[in-house]
DNA sequence: TTGCTTGCAAAGGATTTGCAACATG
DNA sequence: CATGTTGCAAATCCTTTGCAAGCAA
């Protein structure tokens, strides 16, 4: 956390960006939930701490942490753009619940490896990858039983 | 050709919907398309052959396209829902140039068999997935050299 | 005739943007 | 004090929806 925040002060003042308590309300709340949030969650949990604070501004930072390396967009397709930790957070794929929406980060270095195979095969140089599954979690089956 | 319209002409019958002219020339215009189109492109194309036609018959008909089996969507993150063939057209992912938007279809089936593998672990049945890869393709990287 | 379909325009939801007031370096 | 930043509301983009008129079965 005291790293991320030194990360952030550093990408701010390299490329001339200020330093306001905005930023650092955005930045600490981000950084204690664990689970990927949308700008629209994580609005609301600053609102309950700076009720004066715009959804703009939030919108407009998450993109900012991701430029910082910070943060990572993620994008399950319902049309929502969710963030989620990206320093110390090594990349990862997502398994989601079609039912209860739960997810779990997954990775798997052989498809990664295969993946990057395909891409040469086809004279791409691969620089990155959404990969997603979707299915039903052990609950939502038991359920539907 | 024929076997599509059939299998479109079925799924009317069969749910009480009815056989449009407008119907048959989204059919027709989305089978003769190779690759994937969103439904602003179809609009377009189609609007040279019927003037009249409103767009939202073809966002509603495309979505109808899905339900019967003969398109399916892809999603590339940009914003766009596009639809491709999905009667004898085998599922696949894609490979997709960030800087020319060119895109290529990939199968890879040691992958599919480790994704649902991997679900299997955390005791999800896969239902489905989207894998997209992401890099630069041969002639951009010779262009940008 | 019944009720599914269409075209139109308005509505929708998520995100972005213009702008004037404001705050930081 | 120059310029980046904010909050607000309006705008944007893609897609969906309400509705009255029009058609297929």
């Amino acid at each position: 956390m005291r790293e991320e925040r030194d990360i952030f002060g550093k990408y701010l003042s390299r490329h001339n960006l200020r330093d306001t308590p905005q930023r650092e309300l955005i930045l600490d709340t981000f950084l204690k939930r664990e689970e990927h949030v949308s700008a629209e969650q994580l609005y609301d949990i600053i609102k309950k701490r700076d009720p004066s604070i715009g959804q703009a501004t939030v919108y407009r930072n998450l993109k900012l942490l991701s430029e910082a390396g910070l943060a990572r967009e993620v994008d399950f397709g319902d049309g929502v753009l969710r963030y989620e930790h990206n320093y110390n957070h090594p990349h990862h794929d997502h398994l989601i619940c079609r039912s209860c929406g739960k997810t779990v980060e997954v990775v798997d270095t052989v498809i990664e490896e295969l993946q990057k195979r395909i891409a040469e095969q086809y004279g791409f140089e691969l620089t990155d990858h959404k990969m997603y599954l979707y299915g039903n979690c052990g609950n939502c089956r038991k359920k539907s039983k």
